[in-house]
RNA sequence: GACCCCUUCGUCUAGCGGUUAGGACACAUCCCUUUCACGGAUGCGACACGAGUUCGAUUCUCGUAGGGGUCGCCA
């Protein structure tokens, strides 16, 4: 952790042309290499978003590469989920599936040739053999290898003991392993930034970039997230997967934001930072070590600062989907938006709008039963409901400020406290103890449902 | 079992020999307030343990314990 780094890149040129003592300073090539498994892992997600910001940070390039050799798993939806997943959080890559590249296929499982031909170079180093059943080891160096690693500085490998690592199937299918290193080596890959699972294997990538005579790239392993309970994150965990925080109602800047967190701190104040600070910011040398868990709570609160941010236009259409979806018809936008925009402080993800506003877009929503309870226990309630109709009804400008007046004048009238009065209305309004402020309710619904829904409210009291 | 990484409030973390150990989320209380929230204020709360180095360790070294990871003809 204290071991000495080495300078990652270096510095920008600062003069535009060729300098004829300098070598242009090579261009960041990093990758996101995920398995299509059938959804975006948190983890990977945050292995993805590290390596763009790396990338944007130093203008180089992001690239994804589909390592599809699984036939099993391997499936359309599956690679959809993944490209989606990275949509979502606004990870674009530069070359790639569907964006194209100089160094494809990005698919390994169209990349056969180019793995036999780099076997063929093993081989003709003298560094592979082949078993009885037709499988290609590779002969491992057995010398200490030592990885110099951007967050947990240089980890030394003893010579190993362990048995030549295999290279090719008898059925001619590539390992991991060797793959996973031809193509590093065959795109120009100049950093590895990836989860610090993979640090006790990387003795092996080097072993084989060696043999290969290529430089190994530069490597980062970044700490693993755990969930609460403290072990790795799982398909079942909440949180686990990128398209739970879709479906939750989750801003994708948000979720960008909180996952930048978990292992990184930006040297910037406060900790709700947009993505051209977050990219200006990043440094893989500044990644804590150690795993850290995931925290829901933490992300939500990220959430609903984002939310806070959106004008009523943009909320509606965010909240949009997630209305529909509980059944809320929107015929009148304005309405929507205001409606969202009276609650908004109130909620930390989308999908829970349609609990909160679902009465200002229809007559027959439900009423709290304990709310009803306590509004009959006192007598008095109905004349004071009754009193609060007649002043709107008299009523010839229906502003919010004059729909708050006539509630004040309706209590002063009735010789009590607005405070009385207001919770009555609030439940007759909407059937709800919680909510915006009642005169907000009363001018979003209009004179004739407010009066309507008075009525019907001392129906039910009575 | 071997090897590798890690260990500061419940959680994410700042700290890089001398600090009243700081911040954020969460939690509690108070203020604001027609409700629920927002906001503001305050509070609760941590250096895993043991040696060593040093005038002095959260910080450096070693050990122990605990957590995580890797040792595949999975990726």
């Amino acid at each position: 952790m204290h071991s000495p780094r080495f300078v990652l890149t270096p510095p920008p040129a600062t003069a535009a042309g060729p300098h004829p003592h300098h070598q242009a300073p090579t261009m960041i090539r990093v990758r996101f290499a995920p398995s299509p498994t059938g959804y975006l892992h948190v983890g990977g997600a945050r292995t993805a978003l590290f390596n763009w910001l790396f990338a944007r940070h130093h203008g180089g390039k992001f690239i994804l590469r589909i390592e599809d050799t699984d036939e099993a798993r391997n499936t359309d939806a599956a690679r959809q989920a993944i490209l989606d997943g990275l949509r979502w959080l606004g990870l674009d890559w530069d070359e790639g599936p569907e964006a194209g590249g100089d160094h494809g296929p990005y698919f390994q499982s169209q990349r056969k040739p180019i793995y036999d031909a780099a076997l063929a170079r093993l081989e003709a180093a003298g560094r592979t053999y082949t078993e009885e059943n037709g499988a290609v080891r590779f002969k491992f160096s057995r010398t200490a290898i030592t990885v110099r690693d951007l967050v947990c500085g240089d980890v030394t490998f003893a010579p190993t003991e362990e048995p030549d690592m295999t290279l090719r199937r008898p059925d001619g299918s590539y390992i991991f392993h060797f793959v996973n290193v031809v193509d590093d080596a065959e795109m120009g890959i100049t950093h590895v930034i990836r989860g610090e699972d993979h640090l006790s294997n990387t003795w092996k990538h080097m072993d084989l970039f060696a043999a290969l005579g290529k430089d190994a790239p530069v490597y980062a392993h970044i700490p693993l997230i755990l969930n609460p309970g403290g072990s790795k994150m799982s398909k079942r965990d909440e949180g686990a997967s990128i398209q739970s925080y879709v479906d939750s109602g989750f801003l994708p800047d948000a979720v960008f934001n909180y996952l930048c967190l978990l292992g990184w701190t930006p040297r910037a104040e406060g900790e709700k930072l947009d993505r051209a600070t977050l990219v200006s910011l990043f440094d893989p040398a500044g990644v804590h070590s150690a795993n850290a868990r995931f925290d829901m709570h933490k992300c939500a609160w990220f959430n609903a600062q984002y939310l806070r941010e959106l004008d009523p236009a943009a909320l509606l259409a965010a909240a949009r989907p997630f209305l529909e979806k509980a059944g809320i018809i929107v015929t009148d936008d304005s309405l929507a938006a205001a409606a969202l925009q009276s609650v908004k402080e109130k909620v930390s993800r989308l999908a829970e709008f349609p609990e909160w506003v679902h009465y200002f877009f229809r007559e027959d929503y439900p009423t709290e039963e304990d709310a009803l309870a306590k509004l009959r226990a006192k007598p008095e309630n109905p004349a004071l409901l009754q009193a609060a109709a007649a002043a709107f009804q008299a009523l010839t400008e229906w502003t919010e400020p004059a729909v708050h007046t006539a509630i004040e004048d309706a209590a002063k009238g009735a010789g009590v406290k607005p405070g009385a009065l207001m919770p009555l209305l609030r439940f007759a309004l909407s059937g709800q103890t919680r909510g915006p402020g009642v005169a907000t309710i009363a001018h979003l619904i209009g004179k004739e449902r407010t009066l309507g829904r008075i009525q019907s409210a001392l129906a039910k009291m009575g």
